[in-house]
DNA sequence: GATGAATGAGGATTCATTCAT
DNA sequence: TATGAATGAATCCTCATTCAT
């Protein structure tokens, strides 16, 4: 095949530049995310101004726009990326073999690299504190939201089978809520106060749901 | 009584129109509350203006000025009020006699109340929620904050009087961060869904706090 | 009657700085229109910014937005101001009487105010241009537009009482398009070739109506 | 024809590129240029972004401003094809065997592909109404205007050889503005009413002009 | 006290144009 | 040539706060 490799240098000359251009934009790109994940956790999401994030990331604001329609869909790429990091990173806590471990293991392994990602990725807690008005929650902090209260419906599921959906569904809505206020607590602390309010969260958790769960579960 | 109409006469010259200067002052101070707080509860504090408070309380943004300082000023004395209602209606919650009872008779006599209070003032929700900045709680955020943990370290302090500081400090976050997460949940449904978040949140208390109470308090 | 001298003091003190403020406050309409108008007639209406307006008017751009809620407002009460101040002006030209003279007097008497008042406001005329799509003109000029209309169509059908609905509106739109047209090279010329434009319109609509009119009306 | 193949041959080394890049030159400004037409129709010259035409010609910025210097070059260049196009597809009706006939004929002769170009070229239009600034008339429309007005003027000097030039200026100027008045009309309705509308226009130009040409031209 | 006009920096977003590749 | 990232001033508009009356 003597054209094969003419075809290709044809090709290199027209997509050499083009993909340096590319990557010049995704770099661009992770560089206003990393900006906006700062000024997110510094200010809030709604606090956040995209000049801000422009100035933070060092470009100008038609810059920002080049790349994100408007400000929601900064935090929307941003939210996703970093649930996305999240599985990557931590997603074998919910393997079927952790599922299989007792109460107390289990949310080991669930929440111990659940709270390590939200140490490192800070910006994560910021999003999903949303706008701070009670009902009118955005759609990213919902879609975050209601993606996670998925997974810990799973979870449930899979512990507590009798449950009615509802029960599910409450009980989920609690050990999310818990889990993001204890969060709060231990994002806000460091050190020793941290390692504490860890501990707290996994008794309160365990403490909870242990009566629902044993019973169903003895081997 | 002879002497009221006197006293009143005698002062009347001198510092009756003060007086009623006085009263009109409370008034307005009160209409602008009354009017900060629906509008908190509409749009949350951050994205409440103080010109849509002026303009809800029927007196212009100039006149708001003369009794706050600044925005913050308005949230912190509403909070500050809604605070002491709280205590004056519900305050026999904290009573010696309640504290007697058993937990979950006194988790019933706390908590019903304050959720109560809660479902009929949602302003004093929407403070609580403060700016949504996670670190940078604002100054009337965390006065509401530290005066409700400061009632609940002293409940819990009467029920494990041998719980370290730095314990009650924890715990009583915990619980707080977990009635103020249920909150959410309670104030976001109605009627059977409420209930059955309110029962969620004695049941996670309950369990929570059981196994460091009843050891104590066995007589 | 002594008490009314009172009365009228007592009211004096409230509403006499009121009085002035809100003297101010319609001043500076006036000159935030005034402001508007000159802008308008330099660039247009749609490339008109509010900031020039508040600039022009020596205010800024806060100031502009406590009268005005958007940049339409303006136009719709600035275009409000003028046709009415048109009305007061040259109202006369279509009373009963004018509408009974011959013709070319008739068109003396409505057109001669008619562009001189145009020729003094030349804002009323930016207005009428409106955004240059050719489909989408904004509501003040519509408005602006139709009231014209109508005032037309009124003429022509007491010059024409036999024409049909249909024939009315296409003789009015072509009258009006014609005065349009011809109001542009009349503002942009001064002196004889204005004079001539003038003319030049009269001679154009008087032998364009003339053969509907004459045989109706020969007594 | 021996020749051709072999001037190909010889010329084809040093400049069938250039030639080829000139090929495609011109296809990008033809590309260009059409997208810039729909463009232009659909929101008008002022609101019309470059950004918008080089995206609907399925382009970069860069590339259009490769071609043209800025976006009146484009609004130029656009009228001036559509001006040639006009006079290459309808130019017969300014022929001298026309200018002959009677004018009413003249006016069906030279209306009817006039608007019918018009109807099939939107864009024309919209190039023609500029940027609704009265007084400042941008370029490409002043082009185009006084190319219209240039014909315009040699058509009634054939008819009126006794006119002086100011006359014929004025003259011209205001048959061009009906025209252009009624066209407006005449596009913004369809059917019955479009033909009514352009049966206007022609007895509006018959009777106004109809005076001052009879006389000059009785063979 | 009360008013409401006034401020002006800052918000998100757009866009004609330029530049490095 | 072509690309698309980059610019930055300009757009409309908001809002906490101040000031003259």
């Amino acid at each position: 095949m003597p054209g094969t490799p003419t075809g290709k240098t044809t090709e290199s000359a027209e997509t050499a530049t083009p993909r340096r251009r590319q990557a010049r934009g995704e770099r661009r790109v992770s560089q206003l995310l990393a900006a906006a994940a700062g000024v997110f956790c510094r200010t809030g999401y709604a606090a956040a101004s995209t000049n801000a994030i422009a100035r933070e990331a060092g470009v100008s604001p038609g810059t920002l726009y080049q790349f994100f329609p408007n400000k929601e869909a900064i935090a929307v790429e941003l939210g996703g990326q970093l649930l996305q990091r999240a599985h990557e990173t931590h997603g074998q806590a919910f393997l079927p073999e952790n599922l299989q471990r007792p109460l107390p293991e289990l949310l080991d392994a669930v929440l111990d690299p659940l709270i390590a990602f939200n140490c490192e990725n800070p910006a994560f807690w910021a999003l999903m504190h949303g706008s701070g008005i009670p009902g009118a929650v955005n759609q990213e902090h919902e879609e975050l939201h209601s993606g996670l209260l998925t997974r810990v419906e799973g979870v449930l599921h899979s512990f507590c089978p009798q449950a009615t959906p509802a029960e599910l569904t409450h009980t989920s809505n609690m050990v999310l809520g818990i889990f993001k206020s204890s969060l709060d607590l231990i994002l806000a602390h460091e050190g020793a106060d941290r390692e504490a309010y860890t501990a707290e969260l996994k008794t309160v958790l365990l403490r909870y749901l242990e009566p629902m769960v044993t019973t169903t579960r003895s081997p």
